[in-house]
DNA sequence: TATAAAAACTGACGAAAAGCAGTTAATTTA
DNA sequence: TAAATTAACTGCTTTTCGTCAGTTTTTATA
């Protein structure tokens, strides 16, 4: 049985929350802004189009930006010899490149691509930087901003390290569909190595593990389209491991 | 040959930097505050002393106080069912628990317990927001804070994640004899089930690990008492994996 | 629409690392 | 200072998971 659009019955993302690696802000933090300061940042940017599958940054470069996804799918990612490992995945009005508000060090701390076609506002970082030692409300708001995404990275730093293969993907399908596309039903927009790099194992496993998971009936998957048949089992799975 | 107390001909930081779990500030964040401000942190906080092994405060708790280090040595650590992960270790004048600075969710996201007896200034919470929302370039700071914090946990994941035993224990000694001891020789702290929830491994291939390290010239250990012996090649071990 | 290229998939194999059960050594504590 | 407890260590076994070497399917390109 597959459900097309099914209505939400989705796991209460309180529980999720931990183990997720998507990111997305309700938060405004343009809004705290004052009109001249609105202003600034309208000056000191531009929107850019990119396609799928582009580079926006690439780690080790000198930071210039604060990006603001204003529409599309990307993926925060480190790189180091042949390594790769998605840090975040990103989605509609995530503030991206925030790391790099640091002075000791002004290299991006990681790579960032895109899964869809996207529209980025890359923000002049000198003026992002100037705003916020002018107004302390708006860099409270970052600093709010820069704790949730810290408490992700923890929750998916614990899933990578102290859970297995079977938890991992758990934790993954489950985040993507509370977090992404707020439906069961799904069209994954990654491909399996992807897979491999968010949740920290080889593509052959990924390909096996969900294997499984559809011969177990927890979900139904053709190439790209993935229905959670059954998130308790899902949920139970990612919380023993 | 054990050298005590050798001149150091330590790693250079920068490389060992990204991997590193130990976390020191050596930036000043008091110094940013007014004096009147400052005299509000000396009102709302107590300082208390800690003995070795006694627990700060526990992950999941409502988060009442931000800790400075004066004093000692402490783990930063997730717990979960029967597993734990070590974040960080933190030395003399860390700001820590900065992570619950947040407005959404007001639980602790770890726990802290201390090494070594330390002293810590208990900061009452509501004030230091407070002290954030009216003083730019205090939280500007503390943004800086935040982000150098960040990429230390980035560095930590990745080599968790995508090293394997060899890798991760040289990292974890690297680190320590830069960071924390700032020198070749040291006296561990952490016991090897510590030193297994640093490095994602098991207790007893801690051990192992140590024991082919010995055997391979490259470190002497006699119980907690450890020598790095040849730098140069732990770090070739680091940077392969 | 044919061809090339990239992803997805499969099975066999072996390496890496955890778990287990026990011993020895080092600390506590009575 | 002896007994009890905890930590460190060892060898063996088992599990997990990655690697390799393919085939099949899908997607992109000429």
């Amino acid at each position: 049985m597959i459900l097309y659009f099914c209505q939400m019955n989705l796991p209460d993302e309180s529980r999720v929350n931990n183990h997720c690696s998507i990111f997305e802000f309700e938060q405004s933090w343009f809004d705290l802004l004052k009109d001249d300061e609105k202003q600034l940042i309208e000056e000191h940017s531009v929107s850019l189009a990119f396609k799928k599958g582009e580079t926006v940054c690439k780690q080790g470069a000198f930071a210039s930006h604060i990006f603001f996804l204003e529409e599309g799918l990307v993926k925060v990612y480190l790189e180091e010899r042949n390594n790769s490992l998605i840090l975040t995945l990103s989605t509609n009005h995530s503030l991206l490149g925030l790391s790099s508000i640091f002075e000791g060090n002004n290299k991006l701390p990681y790579s960032i691509s895109t899964y869809t076609d996207s529209k980025i506002r890359m923000i002049d970082i000198q003026m992002f930087k100037q705003l916020l030692k002018q107004n302390s409300d708006f860099s409270f708001r970052i600093i709010n901003i820069l704790n949730e995404s810290t408490a992700q990275i923890y929750g998916r730093f614990f899933s990578l390290t102290q859970k297995q293969l079977h938890g991992r993907l758990a934790d993954i399908l489950l985040c993507m569909a509370t977090r992404i596309f707020k439906s069961k039903t799904f069209e994954l927009p990654l491909s399996r190595a992807d897979l491999g790099d968010l949740t920290g194992m080889s593509t052959e496993s990924v390909i096996r593990m969900m294997k499984e998971f559809k011969d177990d009936g927890l979900i139904d998957i053709q190439c790209k389209n993935v229905v959670l048949l059954d998130i308790a089992r899902l949920e139970r799975i990612s919380n023993f491991g």
